[in-house]
RNA sequence: CGCGGGAUGGAGCAGUCUGGAAGCUCGUCGGGCUCAUAACCCGAAGGUCACAGGUUCAAAUCCUGUUCCCGCAA
């Protein structure tokens, strides 16, 4: 098939890459413009695009995919299909309507739930045990499109949204693929959403990320694991900034207000929680590379009795 | 050239302002104590103080340049 694909970071490129190898015929690479990343304030190419340069194929990066102009460009292509991950704009009417089987979504969650912006780090931070991936055709709804294909992912008890971003990215490769092949022989079934059980999520935020200690030890711990690799959970010791990378959930009986460093051992720090303690094992300071608890203790010795507060 | 912190034995840090013999908490190795131990005691090994220049009788420390790491802001 001739195919228009559209993406912008990591999470897409496994599909492109798929689809090529599917021996597809990608004929234009949409991806976001390049945006200045980094403390070195350099333009970078986004993800997709670097893939696309890599296999010759030709980038666009329109301001916006609506503006007349965008549209016009992306029709001279004559796609058969277009394919959208993680592109990050809404996609217009005419542009849903232009190839012949319209254009087929890549969705990191199991759709209804889950709508909207990263819905991978929201599966982890709700602690849920299964999320997955849909392939569905878009439609000019906010991911509201008739389900093709889903295919269920099991959350790791340690899961974290970086090892979950490259699980889901790898199932979604295939899962497009696959969807693709069902698509083009006349096979592909499309099943209406079940719109009363939508959910929706917003985008994560860094703010997100303050541990608020009164909360229980479990919500927090999938709140670390949600925001790793970015951008990271985080609580205030002093007046410096400590991102927390791992911890485990002790069901113990409250020793002092939430916040409260009750035990400090070599078998980590204790922190009392709304409910039950919280062991910190990997942490890291400001400025500071991350490092497990023993390594950070040594330079950096804290005592029981000592508070974190809410930054 | 957005703001800021940092690079010191294997790990984490102090020492830098006010230049003058390499330090702390651990780890490792050897020995001791103990029924025993991740505990305790004694001892040892291990460092071109990121790199390159400069100033000085003398530089981890002051000056200049370079590389790498990190926090913030986007």
């Amino acid at each position: 098939m001739r195919v228009i694909f559209m993406g912008t970071p990591d999470f897409a490129v496994g599909t492109l890459e798929e689809i090529l190898t599917a021996g597809h015929e990608v004929v234009l690479v949409v991806s976001q413009p390049d945006k200045a990343v980094g403390r070195s304030k350099a333009l970078k190419y986004t993800p997709v695009k670097a893939c696309a340069i890599a296999h010759g194929i030709p980038v666009y990066q329109p301001e916006r995919v609506r503006d007349a102009e965008c549209i016009a460009h992306l029709a001279n292509y004559q796609p058969d299909i277009i394919i959208v991950e993680a592109f990050g704009q809404i996609i217009p009417g005419e542009i849903l309507r232009m190839p012949r089987y319209g254009c087929v979504n890549v969705h990191a969650s199991l759709l209804p739930r889950y709508r909207g912006a990263s819905p991978i780090q929201w599966a982890v931070i709700h602690g849920d045990e299964v999320t997955g991936v849909t392939t569905m055709r878009m439609d000019e709804g906010l991911d509201t499109g008739d389900i093709i294909e889903q295919e269920e992912v099991r959350l790791a008890p340690d899961e974290t949204t970086g090892s979950l971003f490259e699980r889901l990215s790898a199932v979604g490769a295939r899962l497009c693929v696959h969807t693709m092949a069902k698509i083009e022989a006349g096979e592909a079934s499309y099943t209406q959403q079940e719109h009363g059980k939508a959910t929706h999520t917003a985008k994560i935020r860094k703010e997100l990320g303050s541990i608020d200690w009164t909360r229980g030890a479990a919500e927090i711990e999938c709140l670390i694991r949600g925001m790793d690799p970015w951008p990271s959970a985080y609580t205030r010791l002093g007046d410096r900034i400590l991102k927390i990378w791992k911890a485990q959930v002790v069901p113990e009986e409250p020793k002092g207000p939430p916040g409260c460093i009750v035990d400090v051992s070599r078998d980590g720090i204790f922190v009392q929680t709304g409910e039950g303690q919280l062991r910190l094992l990997e942490v890291q300071l400001e400025g500071k590379k991350r490092m497990p608890v023993e390594a950070f203790l040594n330079g950096c010795p804290v005592k029981a009795g000592v508070c974190f507060k809410k930054g």
